[in-house]
DNA sequence: TCGTTGTCATCAATCGATTGCAATATACCC
DNA sequence: GGGTATATTGCAATCGATTGATGACAACGA
């Protein structure tokens, strides 16, 4: 294992001062002969040399490394997300942390402090969905002494910069395509207990409904955790409905959906229609594939980026800005068109 | 947005030195008198005081912070092994600089650098699979200041840790279990030419078919890439053969060939019996579920941070520690137990 | 009164880099 | 040769924390 080179080592060698080879390895605009250059540059080199970002970091007030906090990244689409944010911050010479919590606020909180104290540049926050004790965690976003960004969910009330996906309007352009297609009764499948982005997905869902003055049925909300068993055993209670078509919330859910429809026999779309949301790798396995609102993890990533430039080049305003993107609506093959008969 | 608060300023406010603030909120042994403690406490608790990591980390000589290079973070099996690192890391008190590289010699390089340089104690790698050209990179890593474990696969020839599954024997239990079951013609699935794993995988299927005699026969050899629709394509041929059983050496492999089988309208096991790798989570949809070789990414992340630990602790070897982990054949139900007629 | 012991707290150097200012050396001009 | 301009390079302070060495002061015994 070599040892590190440090300056004052390189200075030595050549024969100059350290602030001579800082100098010259950071390119400054400065007075040094063409030829110490070159003598410089080639004993870095041969050393092996790598400046120590740290000290650098210590004297610059600035590491040029940010975090990030996702509830889980073993899903699809949070590791998805922080893939296209390493990417982009790398592009701008960040390095980001990317920490997985677990969804307590306590651990969020924990790991907020920790990317803190590490000295980060700025922080990508998502959190907020679960409904836990969060009051720690909003007083320590409060006084946080670097830029913050919530980022596909947030903490209700707090003053940052946000940028998420319309989880209301997902639900909302999910029934409404359902009902364009002539579906009546129309059941959901949601994680509004402990969500509250599937809250919202829910009340897009009832506000579709609502509009056409369709009844909002209680017996046709049924409640599943983002995991494919809860979603599996829920399902069967929304088959025994006389709904036409469901609307489940999220990937996972309509995972567990489509396994308890696979083993009742029941076809996709001719049984039943099914729109999901965040069509997950695994859906292109189905035939027909699923139609799904989409989000993009790309787009989510880059204006989460993009928000958080702005305020580490100070940029940023006075006030929070706020990003709503709109889902988009992918139709494939997992909606029946029903004839009318009224 | 709050101001970052130092050890002086706690000084300060208290009316103590920064030594003894440091001392106390350390709860290093020191001689400070109980009243002060107290004071200093609530003082750095009042001003949201967090220790710059950077400026300890300077002084210390160590940053606490660990770096792992995977080639794709949203591949479920990396997403899974970083989680659990990250997890693990954690509760010895180490951050650790996820990275995602694209799987290119060139950008793990470079993505190394930015890690060194940003003074972690500590890498995982990643790296080695594809056949890019890697002599920047070996220079590199074996001229390394700090630890390096190179993680479930490795650059060839590289003295240094390592910790990883047993691909060959992998790719020979699958083999072998299928011979058990009566199958005498059997394909395999394999990316043999852009990927050291997959060759070992195929290493060890020839292994087991020469074992018992049964003729290694290139006819039942398909090369695919690791995702799904390379799989897909490559899916046709293999099923134009008289194979009666197929080892799929990766999850996605496997599940290109799903689909595919589904859309010919053939049955598992019935039809054709399947042997998977890495069961991923769609695999629960599946009915019947997935026979596959099993490598939990936890206990690589658990070995790998072992080895990382010894090293940190000074407690490694001279030589490089070689970790082989054994894969577990999990019987499912996509494999036909042929009677014998012979 | 002096020395000793013990308690509480501070000094000052250090980690590895950056950078404004000062210093030296060389060239050039008259 | 003296003076000025210009090309090179070095000094030393600084970032925020850690820590071994050291100081100040009170109490106590002889």
């Amino acid at each position: 294992m070599a040892n590190k080179v440090t300056l004052k080592q390189i200075a030595q060698e050549v024969g100059l001062s350290p602030s001579s080879v800082s100098l010259v390895l950071n390119n400054r605009p400065c007075r040094i002969s063409e030829e110490n250059r070159k003598l410089i540059k080639e004993v870095a080199a041969r050393n092996h040399y790598v400046p120590n970002q740290i000290a650098r970091s210590l004297v610059m007030r600035e590491s040029r490394t940010l975090g990030l906090i996702v509830p889980n990244i073993e899903s699809r689409f949070f590791a998805s997300l922080a893939g296209s944010l390493e990417k982009r911050c790398r592009e701008d010479g960040y390095a980001l942390f990317i920490t997985s919590s677990g969804g307590s606020a306590d651990d969020d909180l924990e790991l907020l402090r920790q990317l803190v104290t590490r000295g980060v540049d700025g922080v990508f926050l998502v959190v907020g969905d679960e409904f836990s004790d969060d009051r720690a965690l909003r007083e320590e976003v409060s006084h946080l002494p670097i830029p913050a960004v919530m980022v596909d969910r947030a903490i209700e009330g707090l003053e940052c910069d946000k940028v998420m996906f319309d989880h209301e309007m997902g639900g909302y352009m999910a029934t409404r395509y359902l009902i364009e297609q002539g579906h009546r009764r129309i059941a959901c499948l949601v994680n509004a207990r402990r969500s509250n982005t599937g809250r919202k997905r829910l009340a897009g869902y009832e506000r579709a409904l609502r509009e056409v003055g369709l009844p909002i049925d209680a017996r046709l909300e049924f409640e599943s955790e983002y995991y494919i068993p809860s979603a599996y055993e829920a399902s069967e209670a929304v088959l025994a409905t006389d709904a036409t078509a469901v609307f489940a919330s999220s990937d996972n859910i309509a995972l567990g959906l489509l396994k308890r429809l696979h083993e009742m026999g029941k076809s996709i779309p001719g049984d039943i229609s099914v729109v999901s949301y965040d069509n997950s790798a695994a859906d292109v396995l189905f035939e027909p594939a699923l139609t799904a609102i989409e989000q993009d993890p790309g787009v989510l990533a880059e204006h989460a980026f993009g928000c958080m430039s702005k305020r580490l080049a100070g940029r940023g305003g006075r006030r929070a800005e706020e990003v709503v993107l709109e889902p988009e609506l992918i139709v494939k093959g997992s909606v029946l068109e029903l004839t009318k008969h009224n």
